[in-house]
DNA sequence: ATGAGTGGAGAGTAGAACTATCCGTCCAGG
DNA sequence: CCTGGACGGATAGTTCTACTCTCCACTCAT
C-alpha cells in the first residue's frame, strides 16, 4: 500500500499523513527504494487511532505523540500509559500554593483514604482534581465538594468495569491500545451521556421553583 | 474599581481584560466619563468564571461567549444553558451517515428507552454519543458498547445528585451559574477522579496476565 | 518514454488567543 | 494648576498549532 491508498482508506489527506510522519505519530513505511515506501494495515489502524484521539479526545498533536510513544514502548506499565493519556487529555495543571489548594488536597486525600483507594503520588489525576476543587472554592461554589462522595461512589463500579473490560483482551498491544481508546472515548461518551441524564433528571423535577421559564 | 485593580484582583492582564471586553465575554464597566469606566464585584466574579471555563473546561473564547450569553439571557431555560455549555465542551460533531452510525444510534436509543430517560431530539449529547460509539466500532473496539449500560447505571444517581445540588440554590442567576460551573468543573473533576479510580482498580487485579511488566 | 504518483524537506497559511502600541483623555499628588 | 502615570478604545503585531503547498529528484505502471 502506498501513501495515496493509505489516504483513500482513511480519509486523511496525503499532506496530513506526511505531517504525522514528520511529527512521529505514524511510523515510517518500509522503504522499497530510497524514495518509495510501503504501508500496511497497521498504518491504517494507527491513523484511525490518531484521528480518534485528536477528534474525539481533543488531544493535541504533541500530546497524541506522547501517548502513542507510551503505547509503543512495550516496557511501560499499563497505568503509565493511562497516565500519559490522562495528562494529554487534561493537561498538567500547576497547583496553586494557597489556602484553597491546601484544603482541596486534604479533602481529596481524605476521600481516597475513606474509600480505600490505592493511588500513587505520581497519579496525574490528583493535581488535576485538587486544582478543580480549589477553583470551585475560589468561586464560592460549594456544590462540587458536596458531590465528591457521589462521584467516588459512582466511579467504583465504573472503573472496575472499565479496567476489567480492557484487561480481558489478550495481547499487551491490544490491551494498551484499547485502554487508551477506552480512556479517551469513554470520557467523551460518559460526558455525552451525562448531558442526556441531566436533561432527563431536570425534566423529572420539572417546573422547579427556580429554574426559570421552561419552553419547548 | 478601575481596570488595573480588576487585573490585580484576578491575576488577568489588563490587555487580556480588554480583549475579553472586545470579544463580549465581559460586560463593559460603567462609564464615569467618555473614557473612564468603573468595574464592580460582578466583573471580578465574571472574570474568574471565564478563567475557570477556559482553563479547566478548555472552552474556546467563542464557546465561552456563547455560554455566558445564555447565562445572561434570563428568558432561556436552564437545560438550554446546559445544552450550550455541553456544545462548547464537546463541540457539535457531524454524525457520519454510515452503517456504524446507524447501529450506534439504535444502540443509544434503545438504552434511552430501556432506562426510561426523558431526552429531547435537540439534546447535544445524542449526536456526540452516537459519533463516539460509531468511531469505537470503526476501530473494532467493542469495549465501549459493552460498557454503555454500566455508564448509564452510574449516571442515574449522579445526574440526579448534580441537578439536585444545583437547583437547591435560590435565585435563577445563581442556579444558572452554578449549573454551568458544575457541568464544566464537574466533568473535569470526574475525569480526574476516574484516573485515580482506574489506577486503584488496576492495582487491585495487579500482576494481571496481560498487563506487561509492572514497575514502581 | 512519459506522466501521474512518491518521499522528503521547507516554506506558507489560517485561525485562535492573546500582546503591544498609539492616541487623546483623565485625574491624583504635589 | 501642572504633570506623569493610568485609562479607554482601536488597530496592528505576535506566537502557537495544525495543517497545506510547493519543490525536486526520483520511480513505476502503461
Amino acid at each position: 500500500m502506498r501513501i495515496g491508498d493509505l489516504s483513500r482508506r482513511t480519509g486523511v489527506s496525503v499532506a496530513s499523513i506526511k505531517y504525522y510522519l514528520r511529527e512521529g505519530l505514524l511510523p515510517p513505511g518500509e522503504l522499497t527504494s530510497p524514495n518509495q515506501a510501503r504501508y500496511g494495515e497497521e498504518h491504517v489502524r494507527r491513523l484511525r487511532l490518531i484521528r480518534a484521539l485528536v477528534d474525539v479526545g481533543g488531544l493535541s498533536i504533541a500530546g497524541t505523540r506522547d501517548v502513542l510513544a507510551a503505547v509503543d514502548a512495550d516496557d511501560v506499565a499499563l497505568h503509565h500509559v493511562l497516565g500519559a493519556t490522562q495528562k494529554a487529555l487534561l493537561g498538567t495543571p500547576v497547583v496553586a500554593d494557597d489556602d484553597e489548594a491546601a484544603r482541596a488536597a486534604k479533602l481529596l486525600d481524605d476521600l481516597v483514604e475513606r474509600r480505600g483507594w490505592h493511588v500513587t503520588e505520581t497519579n496525574p489525576g490528583r493535581p488535576a482534581a485538587i486544582e478543580i476543587l480549589a477553583t470551585s472554592e475560589r468561586l464560592g461554589t460549594e456544590v462540587l465538594t458536596r458531590l465528591l462522595d457521589t462521584y467516588a461512589e459512582a466511579l467504583e463500579p465504573l472503573a472496575t468495569a472499565e479496567v476489567g473490560a480492557v484487561v480481558a483482551r489478550g495481547e499487551r498491544s491490544d490491551v494498551v491500545e484499547s485502554a487508551v481508546l477506552g480512556t479517551v472515548l469513554g470520557a467523551g461518551l460518559f460526558s455525552a451521556l451525562r448531558t442526556m441524564a441531566h436533561e432527563s433528571a431536570s425534566s423529572r423535577l420539572d417546573a422547579g421553583p427556580a429554574a426559570g421559564p421552561e419552553e419547548g
